[in-house]
RNA sequence: GGAGGUGUAGCUCAGCGGAAGAGCGCUUGAUCUUCAAUUAAGUGGCGCGGGUUCAACUCCCGUCACCUCCA
């Protein structure tokens, strides 16, 4: 049997390193094993996905080198590989496992289900989940509903004793009491199927022989092992990753550490380095070496030899693995050619053109007035931030708020962003430049410098978070009570500002 | 609250029943106009408490910490 391994990330943002992490042991484990390698997008969530999402993870994988044999930009033989575009064949087989009885349908309302949800928490029975309230219909008053055009869902039936055994291929085998698995939603109320339903239903018809995924998966997979026998088909050979990290072993989030493929790019990491990192995290060669190539980690790759621990993933060891990269593995010239397609071309430039052209007396000048845009990060320094006519704590908090806001856009637009920044500043109080006046020496590292809003669509999301990080912590560390109090006036600013408009 | 997972140097990973290893980081020396790079050396560890064993980082039990999921 061919192996086949696949990637399913969901088009909801930018594109990031975790899903590269899990994409490249999935593609080496294909590869190595003469099998294939499917990309899959998993859109069920139609109000968090986009099209420039997924044109970014498509773009970032394969600037990684991770190409798949099966996807939706190249086709394949068990299309579509969009989950928005398969709703029928989940439709299908939702109606099989109604017919067979192993789901139900649901007419539960939300008002009845929170109630339910605010009962249990006060049991504290330390059970979660539905109740089973429809299970109890007849068929006939399920025909009587749906006659009126009843909302609903429907549901899986879960068994309400014993025990699961997940095998884990790294893990062995995992129990998990079945009195810990809900009777899990399998299609919304508006026809399109949840992760977990349309997941199975892919893997089993795109012929996914073995799923590698992150271990924050390990407490569902007793749903999908069981949807795979109500269809009775044989299931995947599981492997739960462990999960990347912040440098404080929390799940790696951007608050705490840039997470974008994007950020990586910007920053000038290649893409060997980047990969090469990423083939750090859980594995090692055999012979402990820490460079090498993808066909090298093809070659020497065993998934049994991953380990368990949560990688931290870390910046400076990644900056010295890249430095590597570029003196090891490059020529002169191919450093100057690398340089030029990561940020010295027309494509970058011309955008920041608009910003200089009436700043300039001569192409020299150019230089210091366009550094941050080739740059990573500033080392800055408290006495960067003295304000006219605030505090360090309220610069602080300024740098802080605007972080929250920017945090809260959905996409990274001129309009989302200047918009965001007036709010912070009425939220705050404060006059719009004394708001900025920070956040310019923070972005772009001096006060005099391209115009903010634009400056920080070129640089990047994650950039600019990066450097709106550092400039706050570099004004001191805010204590737990300080955070909770300035949390809370901004939530309250923030919900004044709704009502306000 | 419940369930599951993980715990080897500051970090990433080896070792897995018989005298603790590598790389990064950090410190110091060499090289060098400076820095970087390079090079040499140093630093430092088996979460804890029981048990099994002649012998345990390695096996078993408990405990603690951290992480994830239910949310």
């Amino acid at each position: 049997m061919t192996v086949r391994t696949r990637i399913a990330p969901s088009p909801t943002g930018d594109p990031h390193v975790g899903t590269a992490y899990i994409a490249l042991f999935n593609y080496c484990f294909a590869k190595q094993q003469g099998g294939e390698f499917i990309l899959r997008i998993e859109d069920t969530d139609q109000a968090r996905s986009t099209r420039e999402s997924e044109a970014q993870i498509l773009a970032s994988l394969r600037w990684l080198g991770l190409d798949w044999d099966e996807g939706p930009d190249v086709g394949g033989p068990h299309g579509p590989y969009r989950q928005s575009e398969r709703a029928e064949i989940y439709q299908a087989h939702v109606q099989q496992l109604l017919d067979a009885g192993h789901a139900f349908r649901c007419f539960c309302g939300g008002e009845r289900l929170a109630e339910l949800r605010a009962r249990q928490i006060a049991e504290k029975s330390g059970k979660l989940g539905y109740d089973g309230h429809c299970l109890g219909l007849s068929e006939a008053e399920v025909q009587a509903k749906l006659a009126e055009g009843a909302a609903h869902v429907v549901r899986m039936r879960v068994p309400t004793e014993g025990k699961c055994v997940i095998q884990d291929r790294l893990r062995g085998e995992i129990l998990i009491d079945w009195d810990q698995v809900d009777m899990q939603v399998l299609l919304k109320s508006d026809g399109l199927p949840t992760y977990h339903l349309a997941n199975v239903v892919d893997d089993h018809l795109m012929g996914i022989t073995h799923v590698m995924r992150g271990e924050e998966w390990i407490s569902s997979a007793p749903k999908h092992l069981l949807l795979y026998q109500y269809f009775g088909w044989a299931p995947p050979q599981l492997a739960h990753l462990p999960l990347l990290r912040n440098p404080d072993g929390s799940k790696l989030s951007k608050r705490k550490n840039p997470t974008s493929i994007l950020y990586y790019q910007r920053m000038g990491f290649l893409a060997e380095g980047l990969l090469n990192y990423l083939g750090r995290m859980g594995w090692s060669m055999p012979d402990e070496s820490e460079k090498f190539t993808l066909a090298q980690m093809i070659e020497h790759f065993k998934i049994d030899d991953i380990s368990l621990g949560g990688p931290i993933f870390d910046q400076v060891k990644l900056g010295w693995l890249n430095g590597l990269w570029i003196r090891e593995a490059l020529s002169d010239e191919e450093i100057a050619a690398r340089v030029v397609s990561w940020a010295l071309n027309a494509a970058y430039a011309a955008p920041i053109i608009p910003l200089v052209r009436q700043r300039i007396q001569k192409l020299s000048d150019l230089g210091p007035m366009v550094t941050h845009f080739f740059s990573g990060l500033f080392d800055p320094k408290p006495e960067d931030f003295a304000h006219k006519k605030l505090e360090p704590q309220q610069v602080q908090q300024a740098l802080i708020f605007v972080q929250w806001r920017l945090d809260g856009l959905p996409g990274w637009e001129r309009e989302a962003i200047e918009a965001a920044l007036k709010a912070v500043a009425q939220m705050m109080d404060l006059k719009l430049r004394d708001l900025l006046q920070p956040i310019f020496i923070a972005i772009s590292g001096q006060a005099v410098s391209t115009p903010l809003y634009d400056t920080m669509v070129i640089l990047g999301r994650d950039l600019c978070r990066a450097r709106l990080r550092q400039a706050s912590d570099c004004l001191g560390v805010v204590g737990k009570k300080v955070e909770k109090r300035w949390r809370k006036a901004y939530e309250d600013a923030e919900a004044s500002l709704t009502t306000t408009p």
